[in-house]
DNA sequence: AACTATTTGTTCGTATGTATG
DNA sequence: GCATACATACGAACAAATAGT
């Protein structure tokens, strides 16, 4: 067996990147924290400054590090969060590697277990959060604000289950949906009428799993069903 | 409401990478295509060769494209998968935003409906994949390669459970785990002794759908077990 | 084995745009 | 208005890798 790592012949580019990469990961720049100026780079890895430019760039990319130019400017450290896997997800879709109802799909199995995990955590400062997103869905009244707010308790939901992994494919999971689903313009009643999550948010708070987690069920499939039959009617 | 769109001043490089990108979701580079040379991009753009290989290093860090140098090198589009999800996580592992026993929890949850699924279409060509899945797993001697191909039937049963959401987000986490998990190496016998999937392929097979869920939740649960045991007794 | 053509990798110098104070 | 500090962009040159002759 070869114990020996290959000597890979890395660019300059990427080994700078790398090394900033391990350098935030390791916590020597926290969100917030600016990296060193191009200038300060160059000299810092004794490259040139299109090298220096060319691994910044990959580090956006990889949406780790935000770039603000003008005085005070500079590679700034993202707060990292979901956003990059909503974004990996985002590009299977645009490549036909994956379809709007095989997300649905995965929806249905995940929340309910999403809701009922909720339901086993929830305490009262997170019933506070989750009657406050309730409120907030119904101030708003313009057709697709309406519809982003509205799925406010969904995202609430995902935060409070616990389990951060479940949380990032959970919230990436709505988001896809909400960028990609509202190809037509229903009336917001038809498909999304007010005090629907009520039930939900009730098991949720009295910390019930069964009932979270039938609920949730019970509410993306009344949810679903009304989408569809409002996608006969509207086409 | 302002129904304006606003005017972004896009970098130059973003600029080109997002239309770079788009051509490749359009499908008119495809997967192993190669991406027009830098000399080229520079007169299809008119920017300059600095801008361009801005782009193209962005285009490689969201995973669409490899660079390879050389006479007859270029960027060339890769096969997309669920890799680039897979990096996502990895990324928010590291930065800590997330741990093993959350992706462990996820599994637990995921895997027996992919079990269900499978099950659900498994066809007699996906038999004889899994049946050769399991075959191969016994092959390996070493530890480390045999861990790899043992969970071979894992990513079978991602494949054939039909619903590529899903199986981009099993075979990510399973990734996972397996480049995260070997701090430790205790024989191979004590955690994953052979014949282990043996129950679960046939219940899949059989297209037994409840039987296919409980044995892989069944299976999950003994191999959890196992690594407890284990790491107990060798730290 | 040597040479050539093509393509990416790296460097440098210079100029411009943008935000802060 | 001006100086400063930073990113953005261009162009020219040379180095290194690779495929074909």
């Amino acid at each position: 067996m070869n114990t020996f790592k290959p000597v890979k012949q890395l660019r300059a580019s990427t080994d700078v990147g790398q090394q900033l990469k391990e350098a935030i990961f390791d916590g020597r720049y926290k969100a917030g924290d600016k990296l060193p100026s191009e200038r300060e780079l160059i000299d810092l890895f004794m490259v040139s400054r299109t090298v220096v430019r060319e691994a910044i760039k990959i580090l956006e990319a990889s949406g780790l590090v935000e770039i603000r130019q003008g005085a005070m400017g500079g590679a700034f450290v993202k707060q990292v969060d979901f956003e990059r896997l909503s974004d990996a997800c985002q590009d299977l879709l645009m490549m036909g590697k994956m379809s709007l109802p095989e997300i649905v799909q995965v929806r249905m199995l995940l929340e309910p277990q999403v809701a009922r995990l909720a339901a086993k955590n929830c305490t009262s400062a997170d019933a506070a959060k989750l009657y406050d997103a309730n409120q907030h869905e119904d101030d708003t009244l313009e057709y697709p604000t309406t519809v982003l707010l509205r799925s406010q308790v969904h995202f609430v939901l995902a935060e409070i289950c616990g389990n951060r992994f479940l949380e990032a494919i959970t919230k990436s999971l709505l988001l896809l949906l909400r960028q990609n689903a509202l190809s037509f313009e229903p009336p917001t009643d038809e498909i999304h009428p007010s005090g629907l999550h009520d039930k939900l948010i009730q098991a949720v708070v009295d910390r019930d799993e069964d009932r979270a987690e039938a609920e949730m069920r019970a509410h993306l499939e009344d949810f679903c069903s009304r989408v569809a039959e409002v996608e006969r009617k509207y086409k």
